[in-house]
DNA sequence: GCTTGACTTGACTGACCGGTCAACTATACT
DNA sequence: AGTATAGTTGACCGGTCAGTCAAGTCAAGC
């Protein structure tokens, strides 16, 4: 699989820039293939499909995330308070950095396609649930961490990195639509406070 | 305005549930018609495009979630604690019974199309963003009776109420992601549990 | 009976959709 | 030099997109 040039490359790269400022649908594959400078014979060369590009796209972005967000922030040398915090402040000057550069907070690019395409591609939702899983995992093991340091009480950790998750995906859907960063300033911190108790 | 026939009725009907069950972007003019037994003609003369169609969907949607969810949950009749808790049961059962008909969680009319068309359509934007407003002022006012009750701490009550609001928001983007109401079921009822305090 | 205005119809436009394909070129290995 | 492999190209497919329009139907008002 390895290849002899970057056309693979460049169309993924358009795919994913596009789609992150529109959507699956409003974007198409001529577009797509228009940025690349690629004509549209070589995009179907690499891929089969628009589905199976908007795969790798989704793995092209988590492969991003995970070098910079999770090494940056989930990394063993912060405290799990540490950890949230680097998060929110990564993901606040992201999301203002492409707010000065585009003129739209655009928001999370996995919450984007999993509202848009969860009910009509069902192998893209299911992509999106595992995706969607192993973050609240990452969340749900730092919890986890902090309650046996004996920094947070004894609370329902899976649940917690939840409902954590959902204000986090659901805070971006506000500045996207307000078009305004500066509700992740002033509210995405507040996500650490969140606990659900266990039930006993 | 009076209108002699029910062809506009049947053609924003026709388009909101299709929008919803779905997206803008993937349903067409023609499919509205069709759902509608209209003929596009007709379309057009009700409606000079699909933009100002979906701004009458968004408006649709608006009336009927005010004459069902709101006048039921935040009654006068209520104390804001109640109110809460209606509004979660009411939003718990109606995304239960929608999947139970379509096999989908179908999440925030709302949120599905801001999320979808913040960036790229401007003046449904705004329309979308001034309703989030108004469900905020909502969510506010019960907080802020509550606090004049006693019944709440002296909480930021307009941060909490975003707070909530996107809690509430990003839940259903776990649901719809999920295709699971039970996590509604599970983590709804926690958004009355949110608290901003007041910055001194 | 005639006019008016409300609505309907179906054919049409040009652009774009995702996707196909046979022919072509450039490179690498033998 | 020959051949296989990787990649590129542009023309093409049937279908759908949002939107247009001239011609028609029909019921109410005069």
């Amino acid at each position: 699989m390895a290849m002899q040039s970057d056309t693979y490359t460049r169309i993924l790269e358009a795919a994913r820039d596009l789609i992150y400022a529109s959507s699956y649908a409003e974007v198409g594959v001529q577009a797509i293939c228009q940025k690349a400078q690629v004509k549209k014979g070589s995009f179907y060369y690499f891929f089969t499909s628009k589905q199976e590009l908007t795969l790798a796209v989704i793995d092209n972005y988590y492969e991003g995330f995970k070098d910079s967000v999770i090494r940056e922030a989930f990394s063993a040398a912060l405290s799990p308070t540490e950890r949230f915090q680097k998060l929110f402040e990564l993901t606040i000057t992201r999301q203002e950095q492409i707010y000065a550069q585009t003129g739209h907070v655009l928001g999370c690019p996995f919450g984007n396609l999993a509202t848009e395409m969860a009910t009509s591609d069902e192998v893209i939702r299911t992509k999106l649930d595992s995706l969607f899983t192993r973050l609240q995992r990452l969340i749900r093991d730092t919890l986890q961490e902090a309650v046996e340091r004996g920094e947070m009480e004894d609370i329902d950790v899976a649940a917690t990195a939840e409902a954590m998750f959902a204000y986090f995906e659901g805070l971006m859907i506000l500045a996207k639509t307000r078009n305004d960063p500066g509700v992740l300033r002033k509210l995405l911190p507040a996500t650490a406070r969140i606990r659900i108790p266990k039930t006993h």
